[in-house]
RNA sequence: GGCGACGUGGCGGAGUGGCUACGCAGCGGCCUGCAAAGCCGUCUACACCGGUUCGAUUCCGGUCGUCGCCUCCA
């Protein structure tokens, strides 16, 4: 177990993880609101998350990890009437799609992953708490957090309470004692079609106090990462931070890692824009799977450094596809068991890239010293610590056997071109060579005579 | 305007006060009947201007440019 550094957001630093029990860590990720299929901007967290939370593991934490689904807001509410279904209905049916399709990816799954609908108890009773101790006030229905009543507030974003737009014209302002205030419970209004009893009415949970009680809930407070994506830094988390805080007078988690935007090649122009549903930029997590496959995504997301933003574009998949390929490709020479002792240092300067601030890109600065050492090997070479460092990156699979089965067709053309190499008739071979590749084959011709592959 | 971050070789992208990142692409070579794969070599990188320093891509200041947040957003 060695010493791990994330960047924490609250105090801008690299800081050390330490657990509020040795070798137990518990990460909160914020995950998406279900009204429509989740983007490639979406799956970054879940994938660096998930691959974080391997990495723990690998260094021997127990790790608990969380990743939330917000099933009520009001774009499910809007999207829901715009589309004659009930909003339960849409919520569900998207929360389904959103599993499948991280499911994909082929992570595996968090160890929780909360509804904000079935936290309903735990929100209220947050919210009473924030009402006793006067963080918070009903109006109208409506339930609003005193910003002013909590002196650090601004901490985690760096804002000044004071320079920040005063929300004019926002839709229930009327009912806050002060602009900034932001709302943990919202009544019950003619045009929604869910609600829930509380204390001050019917009504449903602001976006923010889903978050802290769902996750108290499971990981309870001052846990140890809590993470997503740079977008929610304000508000989302700032407010997270300050109702946790401020019910239970302690910080709701010790680090606050923040993942940089999914950016996309903006019409007509040279920079880059975030990736989002509200600019219609987005490229949906599904078709980018069928395009590229997870592969290739995967090692897309970990050719760059999860703070720093990346673009997402078919040139960076294709460079993606390609050092998986290389990887790959590697895999095919070696052998099951233990690798060189040698090679020992490549496995360490891995880890200890993750260990300082989670540096995939640097990870993998390794893996491919550790690939062009063993393709450059005489002998036979143990596969052992590749396998490990892959599968600290998702990658494992990168080292199975392609178990397409080669059709006889294919074998048939593979004969007869090695009768004609045998007759030195090379444009014939030559010919059956391109054949076997329109049929999806690539032939390799190496020592132990021809090979066929799955043409790339 | 406020806050945060970034500008590295053809492209992507790490990193460091002085020493080869790595990947992709290109070029030359080895291997091969030719390829493919692989290996070797190669392409004089650190936005600009000042400052600190024996020495700065790396530290400090400024200029220009880019991005994110400040409203729902992973």
């Amino acid at each position: 177990m060695r010493t791990i550094s994330l960047h924490d957001t609250l105090t801008g630093e690299v800081r050390v993880l330490e657990p509020r029990e040795p070798g137990k860590a518990g990460i909160y990720a914020c995950g998406p609101t279900v009204y429509g299929r989740i983007h490639v901007g979406n799956a970054r967290p879940f994938v660096i998350f998930s691959l974080l939370k391997r990495f723990l593991v690998h260094e021997g934490y127990i790790v608990t990890f969380v990743a939330n689904v917000t099933d009520v807001n009001d774009k499910i509410y809007d999207k829901a009437r715009g589309e004659g279904v009930l909003s339960a209905e849409l919520a569900s049916e998207m929360t389904a799609a959103y599993m499948a399709d991280t499911e994909a990816l082929e992570l595996g799954r968090p160890d929780h992953e909360p509804l904000a609908t079935e936290t309903m108890g735990e929100i209220v009773s947050l919210i009473e708490s924030l009402v006793e101790s006067g963080h918070a006030y009903e109006s109208g229905g409506d339930v609003y957090f005193s910003v002013r009543g909590y002196p650090e507030y601004g901490e985690l974003s760096h804002r000044n309470v004071d320079a920040m737009d005063q929300g004019e014209g926002v839709e229930g302002a009327e009912l806050k004692r002060d602009p900034l205030d932001f709302a943990l419970w919202k009544a019950h209004k003619p045009t929604e079609d869910t609600a829930w009893d509380s204390p001050w009415g019917a009504g449903r949970p602001g976006w923010h106090i889903e978050c802290s009680a769902m996750a108290e809930s499971l990981l309870g407070v001052d846990f140890e990462i809590h993470g997503g994506g740079s977008d929610l830094i304000f508000p989302h988390h700032e407010n997270e931070a300050a109702q946790t805080r401020a019910a239970r007078g302690a910080p709701l988690a010790r680090l606050w890692v923040h993942n940089g935007m999914v950016r996309v090649p903006a019409a007509g122009a040279a920079a880059e824009e975030k990736m989002a549903k509200s600019v219609g930029n987005v490229f949906l997590l599904h078709e980018a799977l069928s395009a590229f496959g997870r592969d290739a995504l995967i090692m897309f997301f970990v050719q760059g450094h999860y703070r720093q933003p990346v673009v997402f574009s078919e040139e960076r998949l294709a460079e993606a596809a390609a050092a998986v390929r290389r990887v790959r490709e590697a895999g095919r020479s070696l052998v099951p068991g233990p690798s060189p002792a040698e090679y020992g240092s490549l496995r360490d300067a891995f880890l200890e890239a993750l260990a300082r601030d989670f540096n995939t890109p640097r990870a993998l600065e390794a893996v491919f010293e550790w690939v062009r050492r063993a393709n450059r090997a005489d002998g036979p070479v143990g596969d052992a610590d590749l396998r490990e460092m892959l599968g600290v990156l998702g990658l494992e699979n990168l080292l199975e056997a392609d178990a397409a089965e080669i059709p006889a067709p294919a074998l048939e053309l593979r004969d007869a071109r090695e009768r004609a190499r045998a007759a030195r008739d090379w444009p014939e071979a030559d010919r059956l060579r391109d054949e076997l590749r329109a049929t999806g084959w690539e032939v390799r011709d190496g020592p132990d005579g021809p090979e066929l592959l799955p043409a790339r």
